[in-house]
DNA sequence: AACCGTGCCTGAACTTTGTTAAGCTGTCAA
DNA sequence: TTGACAGCTTAACAAAGTTCAGGCACGGTT
């Protein structure tokens, strides 16, 4: 376990822990035997647990950050936050309940905030006003945070009580009734697709804030979406 | 502190302290306290600690459906779906950190998510198919958890670090550069205004959806969308 | 070479958490 | 009266976050 612990391989060592053990196991003394030292070292590079809870949150955030700068080149406003929104899920996914707990903290690193500026300066610049761009990246960011918490919630009840989640299972266990709410459930189709679909009527519905957006001009789109694309991740088989 | 211990009554008074000391302060002896017994008391009605969290969850989802099936009339799907998000907020703003905490949970009551199907009528009579009505429900309320997460997050932090959440001590925090963020900033209007706006934004790309939506047919509405209609809040006013 | 300070870690301990075990007290049925 | 059961108590435990005093190994000074 080579020795010599510093705050990126403890924020590092503590992103694998939430991966293989989940929440629940991410103790401070876990966390400080699988870096080779003793509990109270930790706490030489970090205040407390809290802090480096943010520390991981602003972690991920950066890698989000970091991907997008790698991609954003040219393309228009609506590919670029439909790229966005595609990192930030992947990202959330990558770990563990990561949009429950990554979601909505405190950031530790202004470089992450600002990285909101190229996103507001694309879409000023495609016509929308400075607030309206403000709330596009908002809007994208919450239903994002909103769908994969939905999204991992699930796919981790799934895994403790199959029974109702099971297709059967859930049925049975709604009872009477209901017949739309299960014929709903039976005919849901897998994260990715769902994914791209919500996103591409959030997205529509920013094109209709377009100045001139009477017909629908690049709106465009009938329900398609431009489909899961590029990055390489696309999705652990979550389920 | 009238004995007679109830489940509901332990349920009540874990959301009362919720409400009033935060998710930490809401601890198994915390709540006996208040109830007036000794903490293994609880264990008599409750398995554990987690299913005490369920049932509050349970409980709030609830409080939804019920108000909703008391607002719930005629109406469009448009004006329905927009009250529906509008009780899912303000049931989640009624307690601290509520949105993190009871978005996503194992719902203990098949009638809370059977509460789903008369949404899934209504959207399937108006015109959409049973996906389509399904991914509605679903993007709406993803879109209202990740906005109430951000923002009670953000009148959460506001208050234990008042230098970073006033405009100008974030402008300061942010550094150099970034003026499209510092503006964005400034020019943040209030939660409720916002809202209406982001869900005005979500509708209008569910409105697409709608066969016919060409020029917008049934719908009812060119692009502009009915404006602000009945229960006070409009919708656009962007600058 | 002896010294001292400082950086990093250990060992033991404290406090607070969720949870369990075992036992007291009443109330109602037989 | 006797029992059984619901509903609570007190005592206790294990595991969590956290603290504190000290130790060990350095580097640089004198």
């Amino acid at each position: 376990m080579a020795k010599g612990i510093t705050r990126e391989r403890i924020v590092a060592a503590a992103l694998d822990l939430l991966n293989e053990q989940g929440m629940d196991a991410l103790t401070v003394r876990a966390l400080a035997s699988r870096l080779g030292v003793g509990a109270p070292a930790l706490y030489w590079h970090v205040r407390n647990k809290q802090e480096l809870l943010d520390e991981m949150s602003t972690f991920v955030m950066r890698r989000v950050t970091d991907a997008l700068a790698a991609i954003a080149p040219g393309s228009g406003w609506r590919d670029g936050l439909a790229a966005y929104a595609r990192v930030l899920r992947s990202e959330y996914l990558l770990h563990r309940d990561g949009a429950r707990i990554f979601s909505g903290t405190r950031l530790s690193d202004p470089a992450v905030v600002k990285a909101k500026e190229p996103w507001l300066a694309r879409l000023t610049g495609a016509g929308f006003s400075l607030a309206e761009a403000d709330d596009a990246v908002d809007l994208v960011t919450a239903f994002v945070v909103g769908f994969v918490i939905e999204e991992q919630e699930r796919g981790q009840s799934a895994g403790a009580d199959p029974a109702r989640y099971s297709l059967a299972g859930r049925d049975a266990w709604l009872g009477e009734g209901a017949e739309l709410v299960k014929a709903a459930g039976h005919l849901r189709d897998d994260g990715d697709r769902r994914f791209e679909r919500q996103l591409g009527i959030v997205l529509d519905g920013l094109s209709a804030r377009l100045p001139g957006s009477g017909g629908g001009q690049e709106a465009a789109r009938g329900d398609g979406q431009e489909a899961a694309r590029g990055d390489g991740r696309s999705s652990p088989d979550r389920r």
